[in-house]
RNA sequence: GUGGAUGUGGCGAAGCGGUUAACGCACCGGAUUGUGGCUCCGGCACCCGAGGGUUCGAUCCCCUUCAUCCACCCCA
């Protein structure tokens, strides 16, 4: 039997990292305008970070998760998300003694046991911004506007900024009393899944794509509706904010993030055409989650984005990312020892002065080599030949004009440099 | 976890219950004993996803399984 690769998960080749590594380039370049650090954090932690941070009742900790005993038998998990990763060392590194806020950023696989779908998969990529100690609306914004800016600069259309805020444990509770309230009545109508919501997180049955749950939930009482002063006017000076900047959004109460540490603003941008899965990025402030797992409360925001789905927009928009590429020199050579030996001693010459330089390897013909530079598409060839080789030298061709004129050996390189 | 579609050589793609599984592209070699992009010639599937079964006989029929894709759920 041949042995694949897990489900879910994708070998990235050549021509598809090249251009991920423009991506990631124009990513910290990003991070360094704003001016946010790199935080690198292990993939695997102790589980409890993520039951603690993610939150029991979310669908990643209850069945999502790649978890395992190490030889120790302490369970461990290959991380969902990099969030609570960020905040645990944020905390057990002290960086609160520092100067805040701290910003940092992180770009790397993620894990989740889920069935592969468009947009979907066991082993993803996030890119994410954490922003720890200060509760200001500025900040929120400032998140949001990093993740609008980048997709601007990568040149996506359609973007669709979905706002919303969740509220704090102030006004919470209240609202959810509220809202199972306003439920109770209808709860024989509800679908399967929406009656176990009801319980467990009523925020959620607004998701719900079912005609009957959309229909009894449009005359819900909202949130928005029922915010503490203080959320409200954070809320309030987050969209004033976004306006200044230029930045469009659209308010959407029912806007419900999967993740329990979310407080006040949530945040969601997508994009048409990727399939079910729209969403490029999602994020909000997560003013509890500190403490939850262990520190002095302290207010964070933050976002992640998916790698594959940044590709898989472009894609849908015919977009592609320009990487660059051709090789400089191809090296032909006969099937001589001396001369395959004169041959590898000007490649690493070369390939030291900054050329790229390919050659044959084995012994193909001579006409092969001449087709596998033409087929890389080399701008230079330089042939050795018993005949110039005695004479001490080789032809240096240029393979779009045709043109070759014979040189000493040792004058090739500061030939070529010139060229 | 549930549902739908698909699974033929590196890629794309015909095919039918029956002796040697089309074709195109790619790749390799040759036509010029030392020179590319064109042309011509030749080579390139003993496993038709895997395992069973039906049949005189199955790539084509049945069952199982695995994988991929898409959707639900949920999320980046």
């Amino acid at each position: 039997m041949q042995i694949t690769r897990p489900r879910g998960t994708n070998d990235f080749l050549p021509e598809i990292t090249a251009k991920w590594q423009e991506v990631e380039a124009l990513l910290r370049c990003l991070c360094r305008e704003y001016g946010y650090g790199e935080i690198r954090t292990p993939l695997f932690e102790d589980t409890e970070l993520f039951s603690r941070g993610v939150g029991e009742t979310t669908d990643i900790v209850q069945k999502e998760m790649y978890t395992f005993a190490d030889h120790g038998g302490r369970s461990m998990t290959l991380r969902p998300e990099n969030t609570a990763s960020a905040c645990r060392a944020y905390i057990e590194n002290k960086l609160y003694g520092g100067v805040q806020p701290v910003k940092l950023y992180y770009l790397g696989p993620m894990f989740r046991y889920e069935k592969p779908q468009a947009g979907r998969f066991r082993q993803f990529h996030q890119f994410g911004l954490e922003l720890f100690g200060s509760a200001a609306p500025a900040a929120d914004a400032e998140v949001i506007s990093f993740a609008w800016d980048l997709y601007h600069r990568l040149h996506i259309k359609g973007l669709q900024l979905k706002i919303n805020s969740v509220g704090c444990p102030a006004c919470r509770p209240a609202y959810k009393t509220a809202l199972q309230d306003y439920f109770r009545p209808y709860l024989g109508e509800l679908c399967a899944t929406c009656r176990d919501r009801f319980e467990r997180n009523p925020l959620r049955i607004f998701d719900c794509k079912s005609e009957i749950c959309r229909r009894i939930g449009a005359e819900a009482p909202l949130l928005l509706d029922s915010l503490c002063p203080e959320c409200g006017e954070h809320f309030t000076a987050v969209q004033e904010l976004l306006t200044t900047a230029a930045i469009p959004f659209e308010l959407n109460p029912r806007l419900v993030r999967g993740l329990d540490y979310y407080t006040k603003t949530a945040f969601e941008i997508e994009v048409a055409g990727i399939g079910a899965q729209s969403a490029l990025c999602g994020g909000g402030r997560y003013d509890g989650l500190i403490e939850e797992i262990g520190g002095t409360p302290t207010p964070a925001v933050g976002f992640a984005l998916g790698m594959e789905r940044i590709f898989a927009a472009l894609a849908a928009q015919n977009d592609d990312i320009e990487t660059t590429g051709c090789l400089d020199v191809y090296i032909i050579s006969g099937m001589d020892k001396r001369l395959k030996q004169a041959a590898f001693a000007l490649a690493c010459r070369l390939r030291g002065s900054g050329i790229s330089v390919e050659m044959e390897l084995g012994d193909k013909s001579f006409k092969a080599q001449m087709k596998a530079a033409d087929r890389l598409q080399a701008a230079w060839t330089v042939i050795f030949g018993a005949n110039e080789f005695a004479a001490g030298q080789a032809a240096v061709r240029n393979m779009a004009s045709g043109e070759q004129i014979e040189l000493p050996i040792e004058d090739i390189r500061g030939y070529l440099m010139q060229h």
